[in-house]
DNA sequence: TCAAAAGTGTTTGACCTACACCCATGG
DNA sequence: CCATGGGTGTAGGTCAAACACTTTTGA
């Protein structure tokens, strides 16, 4: 341990600095990836091969690069990629957690992402690595989980319900084409409520431009029409 | 750089991990303290004596102590009490920023806090280092800012924005006791629009206890009620 | 008695809720 | 022609916007 002037700042007499001036934690990224499964929010967990927590369930993730200079969303794009092959989807910060005791070995300070996608994304993800990444509902996860991954999931929760109010998110979760049941449901399952059909339609349709397509989806009953969303509305 | 198996897990066949198999980034907390003085919000900067970014204003913070198993949010509240005194505050992670660019000399990772105190709590501030802790209103910072601080500035009033209407940080804004002139001026000042107090007043009453005291404020017109916020409102 | 600021009441209209109803298809 | 799910219209209530108004003080 080098020294530091008082205000701790980096000594800089020279012009070289001190890189390794103050102790260093870990830096890990953790992505939630959620899609909606048989009517249920779920969420991708992979079984841990080695301790601590071993055979517990934890959050895909793992080291930033540091040496490639890799920015914290690309790690976590990169993990997301590796471990399950999903690519190219919805992405957000959800919070930082740092406390000193969650990883028994060291210090780990972890930045959790959470993704969104679509239930067509991922034919392949089961069952391809000694990890058996699978999915989970968020409302009945495994009794043993790994690390602060509850508190995470618990947070995702939270967030998701507020944003999907004010915020696109909804759309990352569906296929291009979907239909206004589809879209309804997809509400209703991340809010927990059940929602009204007409009072929902005219609530979406102030808020986003959803485009009624030609084509149609058979259904037991009346064949529904397709959406697509185009953007958001500007006001 | 030690190895470690294709998954990216550190190796553990041996029961010691090995805690340097990954390059680590430095961790850091910086916090943006709020306040409401002369109708506007301002933010507390600090003057950069060093270089990168010598004599630009910049988020007071530093170092997250991993000796002393230090938390970030205690990491945070450290930081401020240590540069300006201030301690027992409404305390909140904003986001993490991690570009590899953002800082010159080497990789640092910084979890931002925000934090929102009344404006009697620090009369003590200014100028009580060599670093010129100085208040300035968030719609008019200074030009030389160092690193990425005026982003996180700007998420900084986004999530106040968003977080106004339905959680009651106001009131870490403001003193004990407030006039109903106070709390909507706060309102009004970090919305950035004028409200109509009749509508307010109603508002306000049907999401949070405020409970009206004996005491009266002076002023220049007809003398204000006083009001104390008990707590949020069951429902 | 007037200016200034605090505080109240009331109308209007937008929007949300709830529910009843109609439509298109398969069997 | 009936069951099933898709889709629409409308009456009623709630709440927020807007504005006019009253009250209380100091000068």
């Amino acid at each position: 341990m080098k020294k530091t002037d008082q205000s701790g700042y980096l000594r800089e007499d020279s012009s070289n600095y001190d890189k390794d001036a103050f102790e260093k934690p870990s830096v890990t990224v953790d992505v939630a990836v959620c899609t909606i499964l048989d009517n249920k929010l779920h969420v991708l967990l992979i079984r841990r091969p080695f301790p601590p927590f071993k055979n517990y369930w934890a959050l895909p993730g793992g080291f930033v690069n540091i040496e490639k200079k890799e920015s914290l969303e690309d790690a976590a794009r990169r993990k997301l990629e590796e471990k399950t092959g999903i690519e190219n989807v919805y992405f957000e910060q959800l919070k930082t957690y740092g406390e000193p005791s969650r990883d028994p070995r060291m210090r780990i300070i972890t930045v959790a992402y959470y993704a969104l996608v679509p239930s067509s994304h991922f034919k392949t993800v089961e069952a391809s690595s000694p990890e058996e990444p699978r999915w989970f509902p968020l409302d009945c996860l495994p009794e043993k989980i790994a690390f602060d991954h509850r508190t995470i999931l618990f947070d995702l929760l939270i967030r998701l319900r507020g944003k999907i109010s004010y915020s696109p998110i909804v759309f990352s979760l569906l296929e291009n084409k979907f239909t206004w049941t589809e879209l309804q449901s997809a509400y209703e399952i991340i809010l927990g409520k059940k929602l009204l059909a007409p009072n929902f339609r005219r609530k979406l349709l102030s808020m986003y431009n959803l485009k009624e397509i030609e084509e149609k989806q058979k259904t037991k009953g009346r064949p529904s029409t397709l959406l697509v969303f185009e953007n958001e509305k500007e006001f």
